[in-house]
DNA sequence: ATATTTATGCAACTTAATTGCATTCTGCTT
DNA sequence: AAGCAGAATGCAATTAAGTTGCATAAATAT
């Protein structure tokens, strides 16, 4: 993705065009993990702390990431890729956090499943997958 | 239960008998749903704030409770009601948070779900329901 | 070009949780 | 029952994540 296309989605999603979010999307749109706040502070340092803070919850807000909850307390943020909005965010997808490289990703391609409770009304619901990426896997176990 | 049997739980999970534990064992069996560090801090005020959030890692570590992350950050604790011990945890039951009360329920009837991956090795997962308890839905719409 | 609105940086603040250490308590051995 | 070693407790201080207030700078609207 280029500049261009980025200033086309934050507009899109009525959010003002400044380096700092001109640069945060481009985070987000060049790697295939959710990053968490200190990815982002590590490298995107020449900006304050309080700023990354700020652009992450005005993202949040304008339906451009979701927050992605995890066992440690450090939540992960994640590319809304459906089409979400200041009104609404709608997402039903799994996400997976690796126990050895720590990353955590979304998985459009599998949906959180249906759970009728008797008596109860669900709203959301959110499923976690933990275990060892693809990726670490690989490199423990070399193809042969 | 009484107090004999909370000092059996102690001594079978290898921790020394002390009135705080006791106090704090006595909440969690006197609930129906998950309690927060907050919860205990309110009810248990005569202890100090780092005894408690001592004791309930040491519960932790043995056995005796299991933590369930949530989107706020405020994890809540709840019961291990199946038999998990200092080496390990082994919980694959379903997780349900009321949005108008906060509670935090386990519901040890309800299987996480079983999700194949290709590539990727899975250990756990979590799934966590949100919505509106039985309760607070009754509270809504009384019975008529 | 100018005015209006919003974003940024800095300092200070809040809140959750952890650490170090002296004191007290528990469980175990004599 | 007395004594001991290891563990738990309370208190103060510290770490760390995140937020708030405000003056200044930048972005959009007119
Ligand atoms: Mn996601
Ligand atoms: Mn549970
Ligand atoms: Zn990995
Ligand atoms: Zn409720």
């Amino acid at each position: 993705m280029k500049y261009s296309d980025y200033k086309k989605l934050l507009k899109n999603h009525h959010l003002r065009i400044t380096d700092c979010r001109i640069d945060v999307l481009e985070k987000f749109h060049s790697t295939d993990h959710a990053l968490s706040f200190k990815d982002l502070e590590d490298e995107l340092s020449d900006y304050d702390r309080v700023t990354l803070y700020r652009t992450l919850n005005s993202f949040i807000d304008q339906g451009l990431l979701h927050r992605i909850p995890n066992d440690s307390g450090m939540a992960a943020y994640g590319l809304c890729r459906e089409d979400c909005t200041e009104e609404e965010h709608h997402h039903d997808h799994v996400h997976f956090k690796c126990n050895l490289c720590g990353h955590v990703e979304c998985l459009p391609n599998y949906h959180t499943p249906v759970i009728d409770l008797p008596n109860y009304d669900i709203e959301e619901s959110y499923l976690i997958l933990n275990g060892v990426c693809k990726n670490c896997k690989e490199e423990l176990q070399p193809v042969s």
